[in-house]
DNA sequence: CAATAAATGAGACTAGGTCTCATTTATTTT
DNA sequence: AAAATAAATGAGACCTAGTCTCATTTATTG
């Protein structure tokens, strides 16, 4: 499935994105529909995660609200969208298609913006270890994990200057 | 500051948790008033950070609602409540007092429960560096950090059985 | 192309959290 | 210790992100 979808990448890779986006909607076999195409083709226009609002408003009112978080949840169940909340409390969502591999976040208090980050095999290592150590010393199985950065950009994020 | 309230938390070792709660008022030079008594007394009741539902049943209607998030308010500002979200969304707070050294979560996603973790010293002094990298990268000034860890409890979770 | 199933739009509804304002409780002054 | 002043509270209106309902529209299947 992963191996078909970077192919697909590739190949669609000077066509719109109205075309990827049916192309996804295909191979996850749900069924394809204007509003879930735009809502694919916005999240595509952002690098970044954005805000329910910020998408709301790539979206101009070309989808009704009930639409707009029914197809996020469409999304979220095929697992190509992730969901989270800001710092200051605020949904933010992001696509999560074959070229973004395990990452993490930083957020800027002061513009609001959220930068994905990579961080280095060791530390990942090092985290994983941790990891296996409170499996044991709470009985827990851990399926996922998060690591956040909080700050201010001092000269150069996209908003702020 | 944190001297003198190890000093205190010893020294009122014995007592209830009501005097305690009013030295930590004065202390941080608010007005001693009882909801923020009473909250404070039911926040120190729970070891592990509990959703505002949660301490609302703790406190059986006795603060009104607007009171409540008003006395949050307050102790976020003063810096000894740290208020963030569950995975589900849900907000949820902790008392921070001079015995709350630097710590993560980790939440069960079967009953909910949000338990503090300490990683080692080598894992967080990783962190850091990974941090430093972050912050010349993105000309970030990096003020916090958060990890986050998401499993199930296998067995001896306190509400799980 | 018709029949069927699925998704959408509009707006009512829900719930967590904030705001307002009259009243109560703390704190300060004397 | 009481009066004056300032701050906090309670009740409930209000706001807003997100969900739900249901009649209509759009996709899919045969």
């Amino acid at each position: 499935m992963r191996i078909y979808l970077i192919y697909f990448k590739v190949f669609y890779y000077n066509q719109n994105m109205s075309a990827i986006s049916k192309q996804i909607l295909s191979e996850y076999k749900v069924s394809i529909t204007h509003p879930r195409i735009i809502v694919l083709e916005a999240l595509m226009e952002s690098k970044n995660p954005i805000t329910i609002d910020e998408l709301q408003s790539l979206l101009k009112e070309s989808v009704a609200k009930s639409t707009l978080y029914r197809v996020l949840n469409d999304l979220k169940k095929i697992k190509i969208l992730h969901e989270f909340t800001s710092p200051e409390n605020v949904t933010v969502v992001e696509l999560l298609l074959e070229d973004h591999t395990h990452h993490h976040h930083l957020f800027c208090s002061d513009c609001g913006e959220i930068i994905d980050i990579e961080l280095s095999h060791e530390f990942e290592e090092l985290l994983n270890k941790e990891i296996k150590k409170i499996e044991q010393n709470f009985n827990f199985e851990i399926k996922d994990h998060r690591v956040e950065m909080f700050g201010v950009c001092t000269d150069q994020c996209a908003n702020c200057q």
